[in-house]
DNA sequence: CACTTATTGATAATGATTTTCATTACCGAA
DNA sequence: TTCGGTAATGAAAATCATTATCAATAAGTG
């Protein structure tokens, strides 16, 4: 899944592909962690000098359409955004240092069933998200 | 779990009891559905006139600190409150009105234990919330 | 009841996101 | 390859949400 296939992804839902987007998508698309409307401004701007905040807004609005990128709730904030995962995986954060895992592979059916008949809700979706430390906040942690 | 219990709480914490708070506690406690601070403002000056927005903000920054309330993230926005569940429990949404239900007894041990496993992460929380439709939004839908 | 001081609401300040608008440049058609 | 319609851009202003300031008020202890 490269920065390439999201500009053509672009393309082909009739959006036009200029140096903005490319600089905002080449960013968030090899960042492993979650990155907020500023941060990726700051990061693109390296790429792109002319970019502006605005650009960067309205670029996420469509990649965030387009499913691309998904935007990251944490308690400290629910304003990052970080490429969607493939097919149906959820979240795994680094409390320290940020870093994004996904996984796959949760069972929630018998679950949703027994919430189901005990609330009398219908069950369409979930959210599943996961904290801790990642392997290298870890091993650089002190005694 | 009433409104006295948690003027008494924050009572207890050295915070004073007065009108703005009585009415925002009362309005929110009393609530199944998550609520903004503009609704919660609302809705409390209905109780008390002379209410004023900074007020609410405040007393929720106080309700959140002392585990009465919690933040309830949606797709829609993360600034909406409810009160908060019982010991360990997730909520359940409905995706027309709104109305939050509690659920307990899920059991992620086997997978956190194999997703921990796998990516070498140290699981330490999780977040895990239910999307659907209630029982009566269900009963009242057209064909 | 009186006094100390936390709390209040109005207002201003800040921060984040959206809108407006004149200019630019992408890209399909010729 | 050039051309032209129009999507996209960035600067600036507007809007919306949240936080800080501050003088006036009132909770609650004694
Ligand atoms: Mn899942
Ligand atoms: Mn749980
Ligand atoms: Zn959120
Ligand atoms: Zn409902």
């Amino acid at each position: 899944m490269s920065a390439e296939f999201w500009l053509t992804q672009l393309h082909e839902n009739g959006y036009r592909i200029t140096g903005a987007r490319r600089a905002v998508v080449e960013t968030i698309e090899k960042s492993t962690r979650a990155l907020t409307p500023v941060k990726v401004y700051d990061m693109s701007r390296k790429r792109y000098r002319a970019l502006g905040l605005v650009t960067v807004y309205r670029t996420l609005e469509k990649l965030e359409e387009l499913h691309l990128i998904q935007r990251v709730h944490q308690p400290m904030g629910c304003q990052a955004f970080i490429s969607a995962g493939h097919g149906h995986q959820h979240l795994l954060l680094c409390k320290k240092c940020g870093q994004v895992a996904f996984f796959e592979g949760d069972d929630l059916e018998s679950l949703t069933k027994s919430i189901a008949k005990k609330t009398g809700y219908q069950i369409q979706d979930h959210w599943l998200q996961l904290f801790g430390l990642c392997k290298n906040c870890l091993s650089n942690q002190q005694a």
